[in-house]
DNA sequence: CACAAATTGGAATGTCAACTCTAAAAATGG
DNA sequence: CCATTTTTAGAGTTGACATTCCAATTTGTG
C-alpha cells in the first residue's frame, strides 16, 4: 500500500514472504535487468503463487525496486566490510583486490556490480532510486575510507594522503572494472585498474 | 530483412531515412535505456510516420540496437580520437581529462557513457551486442594506447611503462567515473579517479 | 473460542509494445 | 516512359505485462 516509508505490521510469515520476494527479485533483476524482469518472473522465482501477494507487500514495481536496492546494498557491504575493516597493510589491500577479482571469476564475469547495474539502469529514470543508490555508495566509500584511515593510523600510509580522495577514486575505479569485466568476460581490466590504484596509493606509503 | 551482415541496396533517400532512425534511436535509448525505448518512441523522434519503415531497414529491434552501438562507437571515438592523437605531454593528458569532465557537466551529469550504458544493459542479455561493444572498447583502448605510446616516443614517458596496461586501466577508470557521475550528479568521482590515474602515470614520467 | 487483521489464491482488465500485412507513392534504370 | 524496385502509409494482430478485485484462508489476540 505504501512505497517505502512506513513499515506495515507484519507477522512472521508475512515478513518471510516479503523477504523471499525481495531476494528473488534481486536475483532475477541482477540477471535480467530491472526492465527485463516481469512481476511474474519474480513470483515464479520467489515461489509465490499470486500477484496479489506482491502487491500486498509493495505498492508497485518501483517500490519493489527500492527494496531491492536496499537489499543489494546490504549484501555488497556485507561482503566488503569485513575485508575493508582490517585494511592494515598493502597486503590486506591486495587481498581485497584478489577477493573482488575472485568473486567475478566465480560468477563467470557476468552481472557486473549488483549496485552498479542498478545505478546504470535507474539513475536517469528513477530519481528516488538514484538517491538510494547514492546513499549506498556513500556507505561503501565510507567503509573504504575508514580502511585507508586505519592504515594511516598504523603508520602504513602517509598522513598527508587524502583518504577521502583515494577512497572515492578506488571505489570509482572498481565500478569501472566491474563494468568492463561484465563486458569483456575477463578480469584483466579490473585487475589493471585496481593494480594501478593500489600502486598509486603506494606512492603515499611510508617507506 | 537481414540483421547486420548484408547491406541492402539503398537509394539516397533510403539511406537518409535509415540514418535518421539510427540517430534518433541512439538519442532516445541514451536517455531512456534500450528496454525503456519503444519502437514508437523511435519513430516519433525520427519523424518517421510508420513502423513499416523501421522494419524495412531493420529486421527487428535487436538489429536496430546493433546499428545504434556502431553509431555510438563512432560518435565517441570521433570525440576522443582528436584529443588522444596528440597526447604528447602531461598537459595534453590533463586537457583530455578536462574535456571529458566538461562534457559531463554540459549534459548535466546525466546519461553516463553512451557505450557504457549500453554495455551495462546489454552485456548479459545480448551476446551479439556484447561482442560489438567489446570491439568498440578495443578501438577506444587502442586510441589511448597510441597516445601514451607517442608520449613514450617523445621521451615524456618512460619506455618501461606498459602502455597496454595503462591504457586499459585508464579507460576502465573513465568508465567508472562516468557511471559515478551519472549516479552522483557531480563529477567529483570522475575527477578523483582520472587524477589518480594520471598521477599514477606520472610516476613513470621521465624527469 | 471468536473476531479482526493479515495473508493468500486466482481470475480478470486494460494498456502498451513488437511486429505484420497490404497496398499506395516515389524513385531508378533501361 | 515503362517496368522494376525501393520507400512510405496505416491499419491490424498478437502477446505480454503491470495492476486490480473479490473471495478464501490463515494467523494473532482478547
Amino acid at each position: 500500500m505504501n512505497s517505502s516509508t512506513e513499515t506495515r505490521r507484519l507477522t512472521a510469515k508475512g515478513r518471510a514472504t516479503r523477504d523471499r520476494i525481495v531476494a528473488a527479485a534481486a536475483a532475477v533483476m541482477y540477471d535480467q535487468g530491472v526492465a527485463g524482469t516481469s512481476t511474474e518472473d519474480v513470483l515464479t522465482a520467489a515461489q509465490v503463487s499470486s500477484p496479489s501477494q506482491l502487491y500486498h507487500y509493495f505498492g508497485d514495481k518501483k517500490s519493489l525496486v527500492q527494496a531491492v536496492i536496499e537489499y543489494q546494498t546490504e549484501r555488497v557491504l556485507g561482503f566488503q566490510r569485513p575485508l575493508l575493516r582490517r585494511l592494515d597493510s598493502f597486503e590486506a589491500l591486495e587481498a581485497w583486490r584478489d577477493a573482488v577479482v575472485q568473486a567475478q571469476h566465480a560468477r563467470g564475469c557476468r552481472g557486473g556490480c549488483p549496485i552498479g547495474s542498478l545505478a546504470s539502469e535507474l539513475s536517469d529514470a528513477d530519481p528516488q532510486a538514484r538517491t538510494k543508490l547514492a546513499e549506498g555508495y556513500a556507505q561503501w566509500e565510507g567503509a573504504i575510507r575508514d580502511g585507508l584511515a586505519s592504515m594511516q593510523e598504523r603508520g602504513e600510509l602517509d598522513e598527508e594522503a587524502d583518504a577521502g580522495d583515494l577512497s572515492l577514486a578506488l571505489l570509482t575505479a572498481l565500478q569501472g572494472g566491474l563494468l568492463m569485466t561484465q563486458m569483456r568476460r575477463d578480469t584483466l581490466a579490473l585487475e589493471a585498474v585496481l593494480n594501478a590504484m593500489i600502486d598509486r596509493i603506494r606512492c603515499h606509503a611510508v617507506g
